[in-house]
DNA sequence: CAATCATTTTAATCCAGATTAAAATCGGGG
DNA sequence: CCCCGATTTTAATCTGGATTAAAATGATTG
């Protein structure tokens, strides 16, 4: 019978299955990898799998759930660490790039949250929002301390998610380019956001007050 | 029997078809749409379908070789049109934003290439990849004529194709929305790559002879 | 109106992949 | 060495979705 949580064996296990299952959704879609696919990965049968997961679409809902929260977590770092708006994003971009290409195994892209049982939805959903949301006063941050230039928040926020997103499609697990993408990715996303070519070495203007 | 080519009912009906099946392989991937999932956006049976296509691979082959003509298309048209590197990237752009949100209905987004039969899947694979090196000699004639800052060209190429990609997934048909991302993405991907802050009004350096 | 080809539906068939139950294996204490 | 829970496999079942063949419906022409 399944453990709760602090188990060791298990509880690693688990962790593993989760790696293996994000990096197979990313790379195929939810439709698009068996279960047998990822218990591959792990050198087991499909069947195993059920020890630790009620179904596929608990498997899904567990990796997103692990992505949201190392999100979450780099989202505070980023804003906790950086010292204004384009810093601020550039640090979180970083974490978050490294997130889906390091070594600490592939997070998953939530890229199917329509698939997801009602429940596990709208639990995703709020998630996701949330993160989209603190990402956009990360820009909003960055424009009113004119460190950013103004521009279409939203659309800017999906451009830069889209761009992220899109990883896993032609990234295929190489630490030494893994690497290298981890420290152009943010330069290349962060270029269009500079108010200046260079970044600045000094921050720029204190923020106006109005901080959400 | 299924007609060749010219044939008006037929070629109209099959056209219909292939947009229909962009849109729902552009929301839900290659597994994850049924051909009943096609069908129910014509008004008809699931069987239908194979009135106009031999089986679903060849449905999204058909949907690949479409974008890919489409794109080389906006491809020649920006080469064409545009004066220099800059400006034929954004022309480009704007073009192909608008082939997957605009009217002429969805383009499919080459997503699944590796779910093609292996002839299908080679012939797609030189087509996707001709186009990113016409993309990518977009960005060199572009630091060349000094228009775009020096980068990775490589990373920049995949940066903005994953920005474009992504949009499907949070984009579900409005028109007056399309037209705005239409009129913003390219605004926002070329900004991480112009030299100056504001687009020159008047073409940068001469090309420095040296033009692939 | 009849004849004929075009298009679509109905009614199977088939198979991969999810899910489950029961049996086999594994690893460490007693 | 034996016992027990933990873990995994084997062997079946079930179901949705692709595919096909035959029948039904439409449309066009002579």
């Amino acid at each position: 019978m399944a453990r709760l949580a602090e188990d060791s064996r298990f509880a690693l296990q688990k962790d593993r299955m989760l790696r293996a299952a994000a990096h197979c959704f990313n790379q195929k879609g939810y439709s698009g990898t068996s279960l047998k696919d990822v218990a591959a990965r792990l050198g087991l049968t499909d069947a195993a799998l059920y020890y630790y997961v009620r179904n596929k679409e608990e498997l899904v809902y567990l990796c997103y759930v692990r992505a949201a929260a190392v999100g979450r977590e780099a989202m505070q770092v980023a804003v906790r660490d950086g010292s204004y708006g384009l810093d601020k994003v550039r640090r979180y971009l970083e974490m978050h790039v490294d997130g889906i290409v390091g070594e600490q195994g592939p997070l998953a892209i939530m890229s199917e949250i329509p698939s997801l049982e009602p429940a596990h939805r709208d639990e995703i959903l709020a998630l996701s929002r949330a993160h989209s949301v603190a990402f956009e006063s990360l820009l909003t941050e960055g424009i009113e301390d004119a460190s950013i230039r103004p521009c279409d928040i939203r659309m800017t926020g999906n451009a830069i998610m889209g761009a992220i997103n899109w990883i896993p499609k032609w990234f295929h697990g190489d630490t030494p380019m893994a690497r290298h993408i981890v420290r152009q990715f943010p330069l290349i996303l962060s270029a269009g956001l500079a108010v200046r070519d260079d970044p600045p070495s000094v921050p720029p203007n204190t923020p106006a007050g109005a901080r959400r």
